[in-house]
DNA sequence: TTGTATGCGTTATCAA
DNA sequence: TTGATAACGCATACAA
């Protein structure tokens, strides 16, 4: 009685046929008189027939949905990834079910649960910062249950992820204030655990190296939060002793760049003259901030592209799980803007 | 053979007892003995059973999902509703199912289409632009299926909505500029088809009739796109002509408004003194950029979470869905910032 | 070319 | 206190 929700069985009825035949009618299989296949096409348009999806799902073990396992939905980047989850995802006939953990693994552990037990093709994941513990995934993974991580990969092995190259983009962006002349270069860098933030510090640290600067530890601090007041915070002590005073900030993402922004201006310093800001993520407002902020350009969408289409490709075996044995990763971009370049 | 998923025919299997009574033991049904019930439960426990959602909808014509269709993901105010939406109903053991339109009517259409077929048990909709016909939610609110809209609601009788107080905002905005001595206020307005565009015209328009101020019709600009390159190119066309030159914006976004600043900027005038700016939303860059934007700040996460809980209630006949007579509106904040405050 | 029977995993009804 | 059976909607192996 659900929504003029009519079955197979009614059509059946009202034809007075079995049900198999209207089956295969609807689904033009060979071996059905074009005379039936006819009727009961007309009958269901009548009728506005809908497949119960629920019932083939049971029906094929396969739901044609796939579940999205993020941190958080109100961050620019991850919803740049999720629109280009959708699209492809919409696009090939999948639903997407979307579950947000707020970085704490239980949430994440308990998605993956009803997710499962809603019979979904294969998940979609960029997990928490709280999770440093893969068991959950490498169990499915053993399963041979397809997973995509995204963003921050995980440490396994037999493991599919797409990320972008935190590395090179952080190398780059180091490199650019270098190149502007400064030289007590500050780097406000992320979650230590992830390994995200590992290959940004990396990056800032070997274009250093390669440019015969020496590392200060005293410049490199780890912002956790990633919000502006608490680079706001970091950046004002780091400024006020003159010992680790630095004369830039490479931020491992725009908040905090933004953070240490605010800080200078505070502090009547000067930006870009005195002080050299560069941020990660090319969030919207980049352009919008006076001065404007260079910042390192993550392809979200195309990364939300390439992981579903992947994964897709995988759920329907157009290739082998273990064919991909190397992780994709996307190039960022370099977009200069005022905060970074000296007059 | 999926993922371990023991069903309860293995657990029946394993002790020797029929499925039915493995499912009452499950769920602690009176008349099953205590001996039963434990040794039930403890194979259970041992084969990582987990109850097949799938055959469950199927049975019970419910899937405990709800359908969230929305206009862009990218999209901090929606964003933020998500992120509500995805509390409440992670809270009380609901998925959720997104599904982005792009803003497009046919894309909204057949999302519906699939969720309805994947048997959810209700609607959360913000709908697109484009639509200005309603039937096909008619159609089900007539079989009593549940839909809460949210942010846009649809002129329809018997629907319930949970919106923003569009019109109290923008007559709060517009009063502040008024009493900061503003007194030629452009509105840049939203897509004058949206009911939340026509209310924050007439929170502006009412606001400047009730002191004593004219109406200026060229003062008023369409900017349906609502991008901050679009509302650039209008307010430098409004700033060019000493005719239809403003002292100040009340932008139905903050992207436009940001938009108009940096057409001021360009123009050589400065904001607040000689241009006062005001937007609507409150997006998180509004306190980063200099000046700091003036804007009226919508509940997202307070809307997410409002709709949801109805929507569940309702599904859940914990109300009735005819209860539910008057629209739910919520409150709006003026946060006040440089770009309207004199000196 | 079409129909019958069975099963996907679960629960409700009826009987024992 | 427990079991057998049917049903949710669909697809398919097997029969006719």
């Amino acid at each position: 009685m659900k929504i003029g929700q009519a079955t197979i069985k009614d059509i059946a009825n009202e034809l007075g046929v079995s049900s198999s035949t209207v089956s295969r009618a609807l689904k033009d299989y060979p071996g059905i008189s074009d005379e039936t296949k006819r009727k009961v096409k007309e009958v269901a348009e009548r009728l506005n027939y809908r497949p119960n999806a629920v019932a083939l799902s049971l029906r094929k073990s396969r739901s044609y949905t796939i579940g999205v396992i993020i941190p958080e939905v109100v961050h620019f980047f991850f919803s740049t990834v999720i629109s280009g989850i959708e699209e492809v995802a919409q696009a090939r006939g999948y639903n997407v079910i979307l579950s947000q953990t707020n970085e704490s693994l239980d949430r994440e552990k308990s998605s993956i649960d009803t997710m499962l037990s809603n019979q979904i093709d294969g998940f979609l994941v960029s997990f928490s910062k709280e999770t440093t513990d893969f068991d959950h995934f490498e169990k499915l993974l053993n399963f041979g249950f397809p997973i995509v991580f995204f963003d921050r990969s995980p440490d396994l092995k037999e493991s599919i992820s797409v990320t972008v190259d935190d590395y090179q983009g952080a190398y780059e962006a180091t490199t650019h204030l270098i190149h502007q002349g400064y030289t007590s270069i500050a780097h406000l860098k992320g979650p230590s655990k992830l390994k995200i933030s590992q290959n940004r510090e990396k990056g800032y640290r070997d274009a250093l190296y390669n440019h015969g600067i020496e590392v200060n530890e005293d410049f490199i601090v780890e912002c956790a939060k990633g919000t502006n007041e608490e680079a706001y915070g970091v950046a004002e002590a780091l400024l006020k002793n003159p010992q680790t005073k630095p004369d830039a900030f490479f931020a491992s993402n725009d908040m905090a760049a933004v953070g240490a922004m605010m800080a200078c201006k505070n502090a009547g310093i000067k930006v870009p003259e005195e002080m050299g800001i560069v941020g990660f993520s090319n969030w919207q407002f980049c352009s919008m901030i006076e001065p404007s902020l260079t910042s390192v350009a993550q392809p979200g969408y195309q990364m939300g592209v390439r992981s579903t289409t992947l994964l897709l490709d995988i759920i329907e075996k157009k290739i082998e799980y273990d064919s991909v044995k190397d992780p994709i990763v996307l190039n960022t971009e370099l977009l200069v803007r005022k905060s970074s370049v000296r007059m």
